[in-house]
DNA sequence: ATGAAAGCGCTAACAA
DNA sequence: TTGTTAGCGCTTTCAT
């Protein structure tokens, strides 16, 4: 109980260990040019004064904070916890901290994340931008490390992490071929800039079996409707995301109809409770916390000087009792 | 595209405006001692220039950043994200950025976040700590302006908001009793610190109907068959919270029951999937982005000078098909 | 109502 | 290998 709530400066380190200020910035920067002994009697000296510099005044020579971003669109969608999860994990174990912003996907709350992790001075950012075109995400690369997910890459400066969605498509629309199913629909998400899963699905399914909506619950319900209005030949559906898939078995079952006896329903994500449901939902699997992790990964070799990578990953189809 | 990447500082607005540095300080931190026609001018400077403040020399007078701290175990837990969301909301709202803390409810990791919330000179922090005991939480408390959720205030400068588990527990006990359930069990969660569902639970069901597993689905699972093993004459089950009832429902329909027809099975959260299983889950609601939105409000008005409040939020009961 | 001076705690550049 | 010098950009006295 020594004492009061001053705070312990690089000074009284310095005093403390009888050297120069700056010796006591090398030994805890890990800087060269500095004597193994001294090294160890300044790192202890911190420990037991319990120094802790200031992140603000280091910021203030640096520009540059401990603290990275991330920028999603909802984390009470159920597809971004899993990556956030990713992202926090991988990220602490790099010590920096995350500052989150959700944008709802909209183009003023991604502009206004922009210039709040720009002015914060962030060490990097991670981001799932579905409303900043290319030429503004391009500036935010410039002025901070940027590592964009599922998304090409606006500019050669900007790291990418993506998952493989034509691929995933491919899985999906191959399995409810190999299921018996030859009229194929597809659930689209009414969605700026994602147009993979739709052009996968085209490729192999061409005409106009695509209906999109809000990519909810509520969203699939609907669309599956006007789908099978449209075409009630229709008896295997892919839908752009687990969220529409679901609402799609319901509607289905609100007919009166099973998923996964005369119909078959393929969702994309495999998020938590699509392993729950009932029927258990076949899905596209991709891997959210390696995808988060990854995207931490491809931002620390960035911050280390490495140059901006481009990472994919692959899905896999994990088949249950929907399709 | 004028030229280039150096920083608009508070002295170039100066000059551009004709004042001195601090008439710009006090116009932008809208402090007394202006006149109205300065005021003006120097704003519309900032703007012209694109000023802005960097956080870093701000932080370095003021000791506080225009960040608060969200401290909770896990973001992939589905009862977080609708809270998270609530809190960014509310955040962004108020101008702060959010940095997020996962601890998975661990001492040490609820210690460092802690320690890092500190040294960010975070302006505040929102905790779920579920190790931390009373002392370390207090003296966060003292070091940060601080609300803790769903738990006591270890100290009365910490503010809480409490979601009223006893009323809830009440709720869903009187529910299973009014159907006709006679003989009770619970399924408690393995954690700490949250001892208030059991509690109440016992209070109209004394005896030892209650197994205690790690709140999950497989936890659930587990936990439902030694209940029931235990007590064989059980037909309505309380779960600590609605991932473990989930498994439960899994339990029973893998053991050839259905949840809802002879035995009733309520949760607690009603986490998003609840409504969306087969049969529907029965639940106690609490409002997720309620409890998140009021836990910045609260923050807030600590932040504005007022002495720490304690809001309670009250739980309602969802009657769906399992129970 | 406005300005001048001082300094927050740190690190980069240079000297020794 | 170590120390000295000089700010980073802002707000808080205090003076005017």
């Amino acid at each position: 109980m020594s004492g009061g709530s001053v705070r312990v400066t690089i000074d009284d380190v310095a005093r403390a260990a009888g050297v120069s200020r700056q010796t006591v910035s090398r030994a805890m920067n890990d800087k060269g040019d500095i004597s193994e002994a001294t090294r160890r009697r300044v790192l202890a000296t911190i420990e037991e004064l319990d120094y802790r510099p200031s992140a603000f005044a280091r910021g203030m020579r640096t520009q540059r904070a401990g603290t990275v971003a991330l920028v999603l669109p909802d984390i009470a969608n159920p597809f971004f916890p899993a990556v956030a999860r990713g992202v926090f994990d991988a990220a602490a174990a790099r010590g920096l901290a995350v500052v989150v912003h959700n944008t709802d996907a909209d183009a003023d709350a991604e502009t206004e994340a922009g210039r709040a992790i720009v002015d914060a001075g962030a060490a990097g950012a991670i981001g799932f931008f579905e409303a900043l075109d290319d030429p503004a995400l391009a500036a935010l690369g410039r002025r901070v490390p940027l590592v964009v997910a599922d998304r090409p890459a606006p500019d050669p400066s900007v790291a990418t992490v993506r998952t493989d969605f034509r691929t995933g498509t491919h899985l999906a629309c191959e399995h409810l071929i190999s299921r018996g199913h030859t009229r194929l629909g597809m659930l689209d998400g009414a969605v700026q800039n994602k147009p993979e899963r739709r052009q996968a699905f085209l490729e192999t399914n061409p005409g106009d079996h695509v209906v999109a909506a809000p990519p909810t619950v509520a969203g699939g319900a609907a669309a599956l409707r006007s789908l099978l209005a449209r075409h009630p030949a229709i008896t295997g559906v892919f839908a752009f995301n687990d969220l529409l898939a679901i609402g799609a078995v319901q509607a289905l079952r609100a007919a009166g109809r099973r998923a996964g006896d005369q119909i078959a329903v393929v969702g994309y994500d495999d998020i938590t409770m699509a392993a729950l449901l009932d029927p258990p939902l076949t899905t596209v699997h991709t891997d959210k916390y390696e995808l988060g992790r990854t995207l931490v990964e491809v931002l620390g070799r960035r911050l280390d000087g490495h140059p901006a990578e481009h990472r994919t990953l692959a899905p896999r189809l994990v088949v249950r009792g929907s399709a």
